[in-house]
DNA sequence: GTCTATACCTGGATAGAC
DNA sequence: GTCTATCCAGGTATAGAC
């Protein structure tokens, strides 16, 4: 197994503390304290706590794409791989339970702040949104794609938002098998 | 017009701008601004940050039984009550589009944090929660009332998510059209 | 009840030794 | 490449005059 360099570790461990804690609850001291650095070595690698949320998008951005990718060669069906998505809920039951969903808490962490790397975060959104809009188009629906690939994010964002305020994975199972039956109708 | 006490003003301002810019983010300098008092003043009326928190969260608590009594009030029909709830949407898209759903950002901002007040910030949403049920359950439905309750919560919720990430107004409208039908064709 | 002054702390950022 | 020391800004909170 390859050692990671401290920029890589840098940037895993700001990715899970700013997922759970969010970005501006989550200071150096708390990255420092998981990579075992010190505070002023941080930046060697880094111009600003920006920079590190900056490496921090991109490297989740990569691993969206690869996710994607994998999901395109493991279901030829299009509507197999909706199916996919819908399963990450599944997957990431627990995790959503307790830190709500990774994409939608910073991009609205984001929003509030009124931060420059707003933008940069929505591409995490518009890549889902993007690749279910293709697959909606593959299933020749009369609907438009778009607001359909739009309809299934928000709802489970929904779904992740309230399973993590109430603490309610029961709930999180309850939707899921809802989301799959709309999906199994759609015409 | 009776005049507003100096710790009504606060309790005002700080709700507005907790909901704008995030309660992390609002800082004393930014409350007396508003308010146009000096930062040192208001340990006279509250002894913490916390506290002025708290004030917000049963200001709004109090503004939401409000709104739910006039609901009542105004419809006698459970469905045209549970259609008053979709119409905030409606209502408030603007706000909505620029700042998200105050419930929902504040509850999950307050999750993240791990903060106290977690538990009373979620009773904003068991308020509603609560109401919907009851409405549900007058319908006589099949299913589970609470479930239904649940499902409206978290289809609005996602839907303010969206709509606030992307600044879009269309998708709002869009959605509600789908809960109403949603809703009307409940059995 | 409101103000000014100030204490105290934390967090981001810099300089420079090793 | 990593450390220690340090600076500076800002945020919460306190003391005490008016």
């Amino acid at each position: 197994m390859k050692r990671q360099t401290t920029f890589e570790q840098i940037v895993e461990a700001a990715d899970q503390l700013f997922y759970q804690q969010g970005f501006e609850n989550t200071s150096f001291s708390d990255i420092a304290e998981v990579v075992k650095i010190s505070r002023g070595n941080f930046y060697h690698h880094f111009k600003s706590k920006n920079e590190i949320l900056n490496a921090v998008i991109k490297h989740r951005l990569d691993n969206t794409r690869e996710l994607l990718n994998q999901w395109e060669s493991e279901n030829q069906n299009p509507q197999d791989r909706v199916q996919s998505f819908i399963n990450i809920l599944l997957m990431n039951m627990a995790k959503i339970k307790k830190y709500g969903c990774p994409v939608g808490t910073l991009c609205t962490e984001l929003t509030k702040l009124q931060h420059p790397a707003q933008t940069d975060a929505n591409q995490l959104f518009s890549i889902f949104r993007g690749w279910l809009t293709q697959q909606f188009e593959r299933m020749h629906l009369s609907q438009n794609a778009d607001d359909l690939a739009m309809h299934i994010l928000s709802w489970s964002q929904g779904v992740a938002t309230l399973a993590h305020v109430y603490q309610d994975e029961r709930f999180i199972q309850l939707e899921i098998t809802q989301i799959s039956n709309w999906l199994k109708q759609l015409k």
